[in-house]
DNA sequence: TCTGGGGTCCTAGGACCC
DNA sequence: TCTGGGGTCCTAGGACCC
């Protein structure tokens, strides 16, 4: 038996540190050492900062115009994004880690968890790894990344977190076997909103329940985060404590929603303009859609002018166009998507921004819909058994094993994998079969 | 003058049905 | 005809993340 942590449940969060402009400097080693940002499109705002730039206090989204003055003052350097760079250097990373354990999670683009429970074979430490971890990004990517472990994948991201802050932690942070006085200091100074996922409104409420550190949090009774704050935090809660309510997720589902929208680099006011603007956003979604075996079974159409225009007159309205018979068909999106435009547009207001949401469901999911709507669905229970044998007769016995059914949307078990059905004609059933 | 884009999950409230 | 409770479904909007 290994006493090794790592024979424990074990988590690690590596993270990319200032993705973007570490990116760029891979690829141009003159912007090492100087300051850096990457700006948004249309070059407006700034997602991505250097050290140095985060030394002068620019926060993250500060619009490019308001830093112009600070950046001749101490020579930043602005460049535009460029993402498909990042999403390649990206995979890159993903190729490496795949040799410290074969079950990796994408979190975002520069964010990978890993599940090590097992590996402590190969490893005394998971300091020991992590500088492992370090040294090989480094040296085959240029990359700088800094590592987390902890027992939760709340835990870890949190080690990461304190793994940035320089220098003692080289980088590196193991809260699975921190000593616990150190632990217990530790805990008891970080600020409650250091924690993944309590943002700005929550810190507040916690706070004035006199929840302020990361400590208190989790020392909090389940119960009493429960009722306060909702099944979000009782589970937050959890996690610090090192139950591991959050499992990995390597296979990343397929999106539920695909959204392509753009803000316009000067306003926008007739409706052909944002025709042609809503009918491009829609070529690019559909491309993403086809791209994950998805159909689409609604279509969102945005509108908006500039906010930050405080004396234009505003106007923001969207519109849900429903497909009925779900599509991946390109040129039907885009008329449903320029049939709802044509429904919010109003003359007469200088428009900033528009885009499309697209509501997703799987291709196979459709199939399966249509084989319900063909036999119809609905919530009378005398009726139910007649379905299920009218549908496992024509199919094969246990096509359909569990029916669940709401008046207009219901949820089938067909082989093993739930899907919903939507409601068209219960009546269509033929009253033979209610017997 | 110039203020990003793409996601997920939860909740409240209205519509509707029995 | 009037009234009420309980349930589901849908949507919008908020909060959070990177």
């Amino acid at each position: 038996m290994s006493n090794s942590p790592l024979s424990q449940p074990m988590f690690a969060l590596v993270d990319v540190n200032n993705f973007y402009v570490s990116c760029e400097r891979a690829f141009n080693p003159n912007l090492i050492n100087r300051s850096v940002v990457v700006l948004s499109n249309n070059d407006s705002c700034t997602v991505a900062r250097s050290h140095e730039v985060q030394a002068l206090g620019v926060k993250m989204g500060t619009p490019w115009f308001k830093l112009k003055d600070l950046a001749k003052q101490h020579h930043i350097i602005a460049l535009s994004s460029n993402y498909t760079l990042y999403g390649d250097m990206s995979d890159r990373v993903m190729t490496i880690l795949r040799d410290f354990s074969p079950h990796v999670e994408v979190y975002s683009i520069d964010e990978r968890f890993l599940d090590l429970q097992g590996l402590n074979k190969f490893w005394s430490t998971p300091m020991d790894m992590g500088q492992s971890i370090r040294q090989r990004i480094r040296q085959w990517t240029s990359l700088p990344v800094c590592v987390g472990f902890g027992i939760t994948k709340t835990l870890a991201k949190l080690a990461n977190h304190i793994a940035k802050k320089p220098p003692e932690f080289n980088g590196v942070c193991d809260l699975a076997s921190m000593p616990s006085a150190q632990l217990e200091a530790l805990l008891s100074v970080l600020e409650v909103d250091e924690v993944w996922s309590v943002g700005r409104q929550l810190s507040q409420h916690l706070n004035a329940a006199g929840i302020s550190t990361v400590k208190a949090l989790r020392d909090t009774p389940s119960s009493c985060l429960r009722t306060k704050f909702g099944v979000v935090v009782e589970r937050l809660g959890y996690e610090l404590r090192g139950v591991s309510c959050l499992a990995l997720e390597e296979v990343s589902a397929p999106r539920k929603q695909i959204i392509s929208s753009r803000s316009f680099g000067q306003l926008v006011n007739s409706l052909p303009e944002l025709s042609e603007a809503v009918a491009s956003y829609m070529s690019s979604a559909a491309e993403k859609l086809r791209h994950q075996h998805s159909v689409c079974n609604a279509i969102q159409v945005f509108i908006q002018t500039n906010p930050f225009r405080q004396h234009d007159k505003q106007y923001s309205n969207s519109m849900t166009v429903p497909l009925p018979n779900a599509s991946g068909d390109i040129r039907l999106l885009i008329r449903a998507a320029l049939f709802g435009l044509k429904c919010i547009y109003r003359q007469g207001y200088a428009y900033k921004k528009t885009g499309v949401i697209l509501s997703c469901i799987d291709s196979a999911a459709k199939q399966q819909e249509s084989l319900f709507e063909l036999y119809g669905a609905g919530d009378r229970s005398a009726r139910l058994m007649c379905v299920l044998d009218q549908i496992n007769q024509r199919y094969g016995r246990d096509t359909l094993s569990v029916f669940s059914t709401g008046k207009r949307k219901s949820w089938a078990m067909h082989r093993g994998k739930v899907s919903p059905c939507y409601t068209t004609n219960w009546n269509d059933v033929p009253i033979a079969y209610a017997h």
